[in-house]
DNA sequence: GCAATAATGAGGTACGTACCTCATGTAAAG
DNA sequence: CTTTACATGAGGTACGTACCTCATTATTGC
């Protein structure tokens, strides 16, 4: 049997109320008797039964997750899991929200930020692109008490734990040795495309990719990024001109979750059928893209795990506790038609 | 905030101790109480609330893993993970102990299984190679009202939600597939090696490994498996030989979680350095041969994963509630040096 | 219509923790 | 030495559920 607060305080040679004021940080506790019920904690291990705690607190934890309101189909997928993790944790008495982001600016990210109640959120997980604004406002959001983390879009001020997601720099490295490996012995250039140069994760796929090829398959050629911005017939014009400008296109790295305006247009623009097209993130599109073998390789998170591990991660913060750090660690992950 | 058992019993109008009896399934209730207490809980959305339950039964759930004695690596790091969630589950009053199987073969297995005292143990994970015995005896420990199921290998009987692991004819052919891509333009054979012909999670593999080979890389030459048992000499000797045969080797595919009785040995058995090699499970051992690029592609399952999920799913079982199926699917991972 | 039996309700205690009140203890300040 | 402030202990109630007892009501068989 696990030791209650009832042997805690015997052992401790206090009372019931000491152990439960030096437990819950009350007042009016002198040092000494504070260190009798530390020591008594460590000897017997002691542990507070959180079940047991919550319910007498009739207390849940109330969860938002804050999205890019134009996210495609990557945060379309992410939304399902929240919906899903909120079934799986209701037994936790935990309860999860969605909040999109309709701004792109940082500044009104960042009023947003700062507009959410602290009196009724008890976490928050972000994802946003990582700007000086957005990063002070989480730093003020927790300030005032709230349990934040950032996921996907790591922010520069986050330290150990606060940020659920990959490295985008071994995520670009990871993707530029498959290409060099499928490439096999042809030689020839590699388009690079990404939604926009502005997204931080984009750039450290880009240089991790870049290190890898550079180093380890000299013959290939990068060429400079294009943005594709979202739209399809911008698209189509950049792949017509890179595919006149160098006939000899041996690979496409898409580092954005932008898969869908670009893998559709691949053929049109000329390309060999023998291209090697390798893109981020697992959606219905780049799944059916596998099959049908328009895209040879994922590089990807599992959106499930990064939900679940933000609930976790954010109650575990909460209720004071460790957290199991390689359960809490995002791969990433390679999928090809055969493990999909 | 949640309907509690009082809600229902107004709802339904009837008594707290009806609905006691209703849920808990007790006798000498009328089938048109219990029908009435079944609409109300779908009426106003019941869920027991199960931590307070476990408070008043003041029951935890006493788990146990089987594993096989003679494990290498791999079971070493399952048996650390174990630990791992003893600690991370000590908050659901989980306890988890660790069995190993001295025995092999399938009648020794059997009996350690029937041994298993009913009033010790809420839970069975069990880790043994699949035979008509061994599927059996799990058979009969579930009759005897134990949550049991089966991890790494598959059992023949296991119905859904049952067998944690992977699918380990899929993990074959994304062998195959890699295979076929890192060794690009070259021909030649490819030497699969494993610990034992006898393991059906080998076989499988193998068959998945052959469908791709034979379909899509059909200049490969996919040799007969080799048999390691575990035993360097002995493998020394088959590479020597295999190296001899055929000069022209191009991939050495080891199906079993065998790496480490393999791969130091490749280069002194005469293999060129571009000899492709590819593995499975992730190990100390595998890690290093990966980062000193002695191994180009390791195949796995997170073995952390793997524990949690079958406690999540024992637990489940037993407090008969749904499992969140997209959690509990175990992925075939592909890892190489640049997303260890 | 009566007894026998089955079904139900009312009310209690317990689990481990939180949080409250009130009485009593002890040490520092005057 | 007294006053005051602070520290501590004792005891209660509550959370949502399980499980128990006992009294009361409804239903069945005869």
């Amino acid at each position: 049997m696990r030791p209650t607060t009832k042997d805690l305080a015997k052992h401790a040679g206090v009372s019931l109320a000491s152990v439960d004021r030096v437990l819950n940080g009350r007042s009016g506790v002198r040092k000494s008797t504070i260190e009798k019920v530390n020591v008594a904690i460590g000897e017997i291990g002691f542990v507070r039964d959180i079940s047991a705690a919550n319910l007498a607190r009739r207390k849940g934890y109330r969860f938002m997750f804050l999205l890019p309101k134009s996210g495609g189909e990557f945060v379309e997928g992410i939304v399902e899991r929240i919906a899903e993790a909120n079934r799986a944790f209701a037994v936790d008495r935990v309860q999860v929200d969605v909040s999109f982001l309709t701004e792109n600016d940082p500044h009104s990210i960042s009023a947003r930020i700062d507009a959410i109640g602290v009196d009724q959120v008890d976490g928050v997980a972000i994802m946003a692109p990582a700007t000086p604004q957005v990063r002070d406002a989480i730093a003020r959001l927790r300030a005032r008490g709230v349990s934040v983390v950032t996921i996907v879009s790591k922010q520069p001020n986050d330290v150990d734990g606060q940020f659920i997601g990959i490295d985008n720099m071994a995520a670009g490295k990871t993707a530029a040795r498959l290409m060099g490996k499928f490439v096999g012995a042809r030689t020839g250039a590699v388009i690079v495309l990404c939604e926009t140069m502005q997204a931080l994760d984009g750039r450290e796929r880009r240089a991790g990719f870049d290190a890898i090829v550079n180093t380890e398959f000299p013959t290939l050629r990068v060429l400079p990024s294009l943005e594709t911005h979202g739209d399809p017939e911008r698209v189509k014009g950049i792949l017509r001109n890179a595919a006149g400008a160098s006939a000899d296109i041996a690979g496409v790295y898409v580092t954005s979750a932008t898969a869908e305006h670009v893998i559709p247009y691949l053929r049109d623009a000329g390309m060999r059928a023998d291209t090697v097209v390798i893109a981020h993130e697992r959606t219905p599109f780049t799944e059916r893209a596998l099959r049908d073998r328009s895209l040879d390789v994922l590089i990807t998170q599992n959106s499930g795990h990064l939900v679940r591990s933000a609930i976790r991660t954010m109650k575990a913060r909460i209720d004071r506790r460790e957290i199991l750090t390689s359960q809490e660690k995002v791969r990433i992950e390679i999928v090809i038609q055969d493990n999909l």
